[in-house]
DNA sequence: CAGTATCCATTCGGATACTG
DNA sequence: CAGTATCCGAATGGATACTG
């Protein structure tokens, strides 16, 4: 597995220190490497379009601000679930993509998806 | 199924009306559903043990108040997760249980388990 | 191009007290 | 027993302006 996929998530570890009034859900934990607001849909993208760079996550996404697409690549970087790679070039090129690890959320992500389309379907069968 | 499952979230089916800045991610639409901080462990609660009383859910989760439990039940009901049933005694007596609904997502929430577990084992060896 | 920095609004859940 | 009501603090993400 590529050297960039260290990871550096103190901020999971330290719970059981730190607080009192936190669970100690396997799942819980999960929500917080992806349950960001936007990162399963940065996720999605940077899996079908790999590398991509920052500029087209961008346009794709053109409901999120700048600065909340930074700081959700990061937090997703931090967790080891994709790597950034920065070229020295002018202008700057950035690219982002799946580590090893973030590729073994991709069966997790599409059974989330298909459980929500079966409880679509089964909310509008049960309310006409 | 059973009558109770009919769910009402018009809080998931108006949020493209209301918001522009909503994205229409399924699984950002799971996580509205199942993504309260204690309800992963509320769910796993009541399907091992099925029925359930409010009261030995507050004594399972310690951590949790009184009012945060129910305001997770509650929502829980709300989108046809669970279902509750009060018996009028005296002292009363509720119970809460899994829909059908509410059943097919144990296998979705393994995966998360599972996910999670193939995570920190990775961590744990990429870090020493 | 790909960010940072700063400030701000909203949401979520916790604390505490009261009740049919 | 199983709640409800009210208030409050922390965290999350959006708006906007600036930068190597």
């Amino acid at each position: 597995m590529e050297k960039n996929t260290i990871i550096n998530n103190e901020h999971l570890e330290n719970e059981k220190k730190t607080s009192s009034k936190e669970n100690n859900c396997a799942v819980t934990n999960v929500f917080k490497v992806i349950g960001g607001k936007w990162k399963v849909l940065l996720i999605n993208a940077i899996y079908s379009n790999c590398p991509k760079r920052f500029g087209e996550l961008r346009r794709e996404m053109e409901e999120v601000t700048q600065a909340t697409l930074t700081t959700q690549l990061r937090e997703l970087e931090r967790d080891g679930i994709i790597c950034r790679k920065a070229y020295a070039e002018s202008p700057p090129r950035v690219e982002y993509k799946l580590t090893d690890l973030g590729k073994t959320l991709m069966p997790v992500i599409r059974s989330l998806e298909d459980w929500w389309h079966a409880y679509t379907n089964c909310r509008d069968i049960h309310n006409e």
